[in-house]
Formats: structure tokens, sequence, C-alpha cells
RNA sequence: GGGCGCGUAGCUCAAACGGAUAGAGCAUCGGAUUUCUAAUCCGAGGGUUGCAGGUUCAAUUCCUGCCGCGCCUACCA
């Protein structure tokens, strides 16, 4: 609603400034008073103007008040401060087009968008980075959903990298396990915790001599090769590890259609098929001289950099034009002849692009509660399968550190010539989930003196250093539990039990989102097991406030939201929201209104940080307005179902944000 | 060295495109409910937005330099 009018008022100006001035601006700026009082949209370009057209601001604005005539939906537009335009909706028109729902978006860009998230290594548990990344992630995908897109979710599986086959040494050598043992450990409940302390005894193990690395790049080689009983150990781990990390994913409500895996990109070939492109058209370089003699390789980020002719013409004089400078020199091939990751990752995003000419294999995988299946990829594989990859755009959930090896990918899709591949390719770039100097020592981790003196410290896999994902799910199930079972005390078990894992998701998918992607994440346990303020279980509550209104009260919320004419007549609307002294209300159904909007620019900014905002400030509003206006107890009956109405738009707008958070409110709290 | 990012209240963070008095949460202190549940609300204190310049009617936001911190910069993935 807020999003339509918007628009409407920018047309409106627009069209105003062409017949009044002849004046064409490119972006016409809206942004939102401090206050409610001064309106509810405010125009700056009046300073804009003052320069174009050599007259005070505040006179423009005059001039563009006085002249630009009643537009529909907006009672007036009024001069403020130094310049401002501020425009007033007609609120119970306003109120009255919200209640019914908000259309669609008329113009949807066609095609299919693919989202990577997650993309764990297969070799140990989940730990508090993953889960950033997948509520992000997933959180996302909530949001192209809502926005009526068609969205496949992939989590990439790196089942052949050092990583699995440092758990396999461990497995072999340090253990001297056998397949049928490994098979047995591969069954119990929690195998990739089994996993994360042997990655972190192997990773000690290669510092204790360098020699052992040998062992590591022989296990390293079988694995890549496939068919032989090494191989089929890492597939048994990598598989075995997956399924825990599924699960872990589904205690979260995140889950996946697809799963390619590096095995396939190997097996069946993908990077011959890229290689044969990248080197017809030019894209990679073969170094016949200097560190790099053998490899071929591309350039690190030149590619991306509009060369002035004066650079170009410099180039040329030293006689340097097309030869890459070492330092600009990225590998993709190795001397050997084997390729790297990032050469892998170019086949990987060609086959997104459908630009590859060749396909996975694809059999069920995993089959969540709710039926739906997830797909892995295979050599040879099911006839029957949905189609994935060819898609229209991509979002590649990774955090920041890989930016670089994101832009290569990106410019190697340019260097083929597929610009609007290239433009279409987001890497969803996020920082990492480091630990505060106090929740690594009451985790029992010894620190230096240095380490404390930092702010944050990061998790190391390697070192088994961390937080792993189902320990923290756990901990805020055991705590929300604690809470609910003083409260409610009448109910079974199983449904307190039920209350308490909602109220941690909420609480954990909240704490992911409430920060901004470029932000470190300083991880501090207390905090984040923290109900109270600024949290999901703070925006659950809500809901089951103005829930509890409507149940004691003898009416359904549902019903109410759904029909909001059936209860409150146009005049009432008019009554009870037009003038200074209904702010407090209009503050409400203003705020509610602006969902949409925010969705939008979600998606647009690739920051789901601006909806978790969105949901705090609607339940900061709700809750001011519980304390403020009884309602049951209100004696007015037109008045009170309007207060009803009010409170079940905020109510249908929380719970709608909170679902694209993958959240959900509790029957009570 | 080069590239990217960050620096805002005691702590953790907001502030899309430069805009009106830089906002929240936590912590601290003081209040509120026999009321629709206090996982709540109200109030107080707390700021030279790292430093110095510049652009602009207007800078936390853009530009330059400096200081501090982090990440990337492997024929690792």
């Amino acid at each position: 609603m807020y999003r339509h009018l918007e628009h409407r008022l920018v047309d409106r100006i627009r069209d105003f400034l062409r017949r009044a001035y002849a004046l064409d601006l490119p972006r016409i700026v809206i942004e939102q008073p401090p206050r409610v009082e001064l309106g509810d949209y405010a125009l700056p370009l009046a300073f804009d103007l003052a320069k174009k057209l050599r007259k005070p601001p505040r006179k423009i604005a005059e001039e563009i008040v006085a002249g630009i005539g009643p537009i529909e939906g907006f009672e007036k537009l009024e001069l403020a401060g130094a310049g401002y335009i501020n425009a007033r909706v007609q609120r119970d028109q306003f109120a009255a087009a919200l209640a019914v729902g908000e259309a669609p978006h008329a113009t949807l860009p066609s095609g299919k968008i693919l989202v990577e998230h997650s993309s764990i290594n297969p070799n140990k548990a989940a730990h508090v980075g993953h889960l950033r990344n997948a509520v992000l992630g997933d959180t996302f995908v909530r949001l192209l959903r809502l926005a009526g897109r068609e969205v496949d979710v992939q989590n990439y599986i790196d089942n052949t990298g050092v990583q699995v086959a440092d758990v396999i040494v461990g497995f072999l050598n340090l253990e001297k396990k056998s397949r049928a043992e490994i098979e047995v450990l591969a069954s119990q409940p929690r195998f990739d915790y089994y996993c994360w302390d042997l990655y972190a005894r192997a990773s000690q193990w290669y510092a204790e001599d360098k020699q052992n690395l040998q062992v590591r790049h022989h296990v390293l080689q079988d694995i890549e090769e496939g068919g032989n009983e090494t191989a089929a150990i890492a597939d048994l781990i990598s598989i075995a590890v997956l399924r825990r990390h599924l699960e872990t994913m589904d205690r979260l409500d995140i889950e996946y259609d697809f799963l390619p895996r590096e095995s396939e990109i190997l097996h069946l070939h993908f990077w011959d098929a890229a290689f044969a492109k990248l080197k017809e058209a030019g894209v990679l370089t073969f170094e016949s001289e200097g560190k790099n003699k053998g490899c071929w390789v591309m350039r690190r980020d030149g590619a991306s950099r509009e060369e002035t002719s004066d650079e170009i013409l410099t180039k040329i004089g030293t006689q340097d034009l097309d030869r890459i400078s070492e330092d600009d020199q990225k590998v993709i091939v190795r001397s050997n002849g084997t390729v790297g990751y990032v050469g892998k990752d170019i086949a990987y995003h060609m086959w997104k692009f459908g630009l590859l000419g060749r396909d996975f294999g694809y059999r069920k995988f995993y089959r969540y509660p709710n039926g739906h299946d997830c797909w892995i990829s295979t050599t040879v594989g099911a006839l029957d399968h949905p189609h994935f990859g060819d898609v229209a755009e991509i979002y590649n959930v990774i955090d920041a550190r890989q930016s670089e090896a994101q832009n290569i990918v990106i410019e190697a899709l340019r260097a083929l010539g597929h610009n609007e591949q290239a433009d279409h390719y987001t890497h969803f770039s996020y920082e990492m989930v480091a630990l505060t100097p106090r929740c690594a020592a009451e985790l029992g981790y010894q620190l230096s003196e240095e380490d404390k003196a930092r702010p944050y410290i990061e998790v190391s896999g390697r070192k088994g250093f961390g937080v792993k994902a189902d320990d923290l799910i756990d901990s805020l199930i055991t705590s929300a539990k604690k809470e609910v079972n003083a409260r409610h005390p009448q109910l079974s078990d199983s449904e307190r039990a039920g209350i308490a894992t909602q109220i941690a998701i909420g609480a954990l998918r909240y704490f992911m989102l409430k920060f901004t992607k470029s932000s470190v994440i300083a991880f501090d346990l207390r905090e984040a097991l923290s109900f109270e303020g600024e949290t999901g279980p703070y925006a659950q509550y809500t809901v089951v406030r103005a829930t509890n209104i409507f149940r004691k009260g003898g009416f359904d919320p549902d019903n109410f939201s759904r029909d909001v004419a059936g209860y409150v007549s146009p005049g009432d609307l008019l009554n009870f929201l037009t003038g200074e002294a209904n702010n407090d209300f209009w503050e409400l159904w203003l705020a509610s209104s602006k969902t949409s909007y925010i969705i939008d620019q979600c998606i647009a900014t690739t920051e789901p940080a601006h909806l978790a905002k969105h949901v705090f400030q609607l339940a900061q509003l709700f809750n001011t307005f519980y304390h403020r206006y009884p309602i049951l107890t209100e004696i007015d009956e037109k008045r009170k179902m309007f207060l009803l109405a009010t409170i079940a738009i905020v109510r249908r707008e929380l719970i709608r944000s909170l679902a694209v958070m993958g959240i959900t409110a509790p029957p009570v709290m």
C-alpha cells in the first residue's frame, strides 16, 4: 500500500515538473518524515531544484504545493522546514485499502532464480557461522518467493576436498578404523560431532610433522579419482555428515531442492567442457615462463576495471598489452594439468546459467517431513527429475572472504561474452560469525593475552574452536523450556516442548538477521540466549498478546483482518483515524502498510536486516499501544471494533513478516 | 606492498538513494500492573559519528590524506 502511493506521488511530481519547468529529473527521492505529525511522505526535491531554477527552495516548494492539484489518495501536500514538501495520505481510504490487502506486483521479471546457500564442508558438524549463512540464504529465498519469483534452492557440497580428506586421514591413520567400523559410527546419532573432534585431531597431527601431509595428499588423490576404497569411505562419511546437516537445518525449517556435489562436477567432466570454451574465447592464457610457467591463468581483476586509453597506450608502448603481470595472474589450471577450485567453480556457474552444454544426473536424496524431496547429483540418475539450472538469475550466499574468487567467476563469464548472465550474478556476501573473548573463555577455550584483547576471535574448524549449531539450538530450547514450564504448568510436556522450540528458533533466526550482512557478528552466548528487547521472542510475544485479545473478546483475528469492512464502517474509519489526535492509531496502520515496501527494499539491497527492523518497529508500536489503550473494556462499541481492526492488521503484518524470516508465533507464551 | 571492508553512546548494533533534533537494544538508575499475560511499558543519564582537510544549501553517508582493526592477496578448497 505504502509503495503504491509512493509511486503515484512520484509520477505526479514528475508530470508537474515537466509541465511547469520543462524539467525531467532522473530520480525523485521520497523519504519518510521523522515524525508522523509531519506527514507520511517527505520530498526534499526543492533543494535539488533550487540551483537549476535559481530560486530559493521554499519558493519552489510553494509553487509545487500550490500548482500540483489534487492527487488521488492524498489529503494534501504541505510545505515544511526550509523547503521540504510533506504529503499526507487520506487515512481512511488508505486504511480501507490496506485492510483489503495488497495487489501483487504488476510487472514481475521473468525467469527462475537460483539461490545457493549453506554449502558446508561435509566433514564435521555445522557451527554458528554456517547458521548465519543458512538463515540469511533461506530468508532471502522466502523474500523472493513472497515477491512472486520462482526459486530453486541449492546447497553445494564439496565432498572431494581437503576437509573431507582430513577426516579420512583421522579415521584411517589416527584411529586405524576399518570401513565397516566407520560405517557403524556413521549411523550413530551425532556422527558429525565425532568428526568435529577427529578433524581437529587430524589438523593437529599435520602440525606435529609436516611429513604427515603426504598422507593427506594421497587420500585426496584417491578421492578425486574415485572408484576405490578410500573414495568409497569418503562417500560414506560425506553422505552421513551431509544428512546431519540437513537435519540440523530442518530444525530451523530450512530446506533445499538440490545438492550438487563436486564429485559429479569431476566425474561428469564439467571442467573439460568449460576449459574448451575458455581456451577458445581466449579467456585463459598459457604461461610459458615465470613463476607460473606451465599454468593456464586468468587476469585477477584487471578485466573489471575500465582502462583509460592512456593506460592502454602505455601498455602498447611497453609491448606488454597481452601479458598479464605475475601479480595479476590467477592460476586456473596447474602445471601438472589439474584444475583448481576456481576453474571448477567457473564450470559449475556456466551450468547454472545453462551455458555449459552438460547436466548432472539426479536422484532423490532426502524427504522432508512435509513431503518435499531434496535431490542430489549423481553420475547416472533418474530419468524423471525436476529441471535444475538454466536459470536467469543467481544469488550465492558466500562469506565475504571469497569475494575475490566470486569476482573471477563473474569475470570469466563476462570474458566469454555472457554479460547478461554476469550482470545477474550476485555474490550475496556477508561477514563471518566470530566469538567474543568472554564467550570463548566461557566455552572453556584457553586464550592468549593477545586474544583476550581482541574484539572477537575467529571460529576455527581446524582447531575445533566454535559453537556447534545443534548445541546452540539445544541450549536455546532448554532455556526457553524452563521459562515455558514456569509460565504454563497446566500444559502437557509435549505442548511446552513445542512452544519452547518455536521460541528457540525465533530467537536464533532473529538474532542471525538483526545484524546487517557487512557486520562481523561477535557472538555472545548470553546475548543470543536473551529473549528480551530486540529479539525474536519479543516479536512472537507481541503476536501472542494480540491473539489473546481476540480470544478473550470472542473474535477470530483472522476473520477480523480478512473482513475489516464487516466490522468497521467507512465513517468510523474516518472518525478514528483522521486528525492529529488519532496519530497514535494512524501510526500503527502506516507502519503496517510498509511490509511490501520493506520486502522490495530487502531484495533490492540483498539485505534481510531491514525486515528484522520492520518487525521490531511494528512490535514496539503495538506494545506501546497495548499499554495505552485497553480494548476489551472499551465501552464505545464502534471504537472497540476500530481498535480491534487496528491490531488485527498489525498482527497480520507481523505474522507475514515473521514468516518471511522463518519464524512462527506460538499459541501462548 | 596491492585489493576489499570496518571504525557511531559503557557494550552490541541501526540510520536504502547525501536531508529535518544521529536512533534502538543491552547494561545502569528511577517509575508503572488486583486491567487484553511484566518475555511488557514509561522516564533519566550517556555522542566532537577514529583524526585532519575538501565538495555541498545540507555529510555518519561522497572525495583526499592519516591513524587503528579485520579479511583477501597459495600451482589449498
